[in-house]
DNA sequence: CGCAGAGTTTAGCCTTGGCTACATTAGTGT
DNA sequence: ACACTAATGTAGCCAAGGCTAAACTCTGCG
């Protein structure tokens, strides 16, 4: 062996590990959030979320977008029937409106950071996805404390 | 047709995809910047960054940071011999810097927002792959006016 | 009614980032 | 000097999320 032996001798949470591990983590469920959030738009705006609206909103081709509505449905957050549009399960109805909601902090905290709008609403996509309920709720605070 | 015409008439730019494109593409990167940050902490603490070591930092097995480390090499962001440590490059080393110190800014606002160390400490891993130059800057400004 | 075109799905490919299992190299200590 | 062991590398698997090309369904209109 070489100089070390910092690097076996950990026997649970190397500390650094944990984190990148967390973040990995929410990186995998990002995806579903993204569309789960995208669907219950459509829905709203125009009754129904179609396979084309979906990818095109999400800048993908349709089969991807087939791919992860076959995810969601997998992963219990849609449903759909064949040729016909796509809905979300109440799990999925909770997952659009937590996701909602905090995208809105995130992007609200942002702009009262001083941030233009336009960065900001491309920056609060991919960070928000990051945000634990803690954190979420001192952007809260500190939104309303101002 | 059904009742729709929004989703296939715009040409350019459907105003939600780009933050979404943006996003996948500061996720594409994310990985080489930790590894980055990575090999660069190991060199300044042990003078060398081996493969056991980076793996077991980043939390994943050999084979997967041998795999980063050759991506790393391709970008030009890194360079190594078989059986010998991974050094970076001069781009690397730059890249290193960067990202240490948004990592720096990100986490230092997250606990002059309120939260606590230990969930700013996991939370900035993953958001600050999402903070652009020019919301990076206005952390800076709100740090430095608090 | 039937058919053309829009919408959807399927098949198959690529890359990335995980993993396990196994092969190989190199450093150390007897 | 040589063997043993830790470290490194290689092969091959899987899932996810992109893509294109091609097949299939549906629907509205003539």
């Amino acid at each position: 062996m070489r100089v070390t032996d910092q690097s076996i001798s950990e026997p649970d949470l190397p500390c650094d590990a944990e984190r990148f591990n967390q973040a990995r983590a929410a990186q995998s469920v990002a995806v579903l959030e993204d569309y789960a959030e995208m669907i219950d738009d459509l829905i709203a705006e125009m009754g129904e979320a179609r396979i084309t609206d979906i990818a095109s909103r999400m800048g993908v081709t349709n089969p991807t977008a087939t791919k992860a509505v076959a995810r969601m449905k997998r992963e219990g957050l849609a449903v759909s029937r064949p040729y016909r549009g796509v809905f979300l399960t109440p799990e999925g109805v909770t997952l659009a409106a937590r996701v909602r909601a905090r995208h809105q902090v995130v992007l609200e905290l942002l702009i009262a950071l001083g941030v233009p709008a336009e960065t900001a609403r491309l920056d609060a996509e991919g960070m928000e996805h990051h945000v634990s309920d803690v954190t979420l709720k001192a952007f809260e605070a500190f939104l309303a404390a101002r």
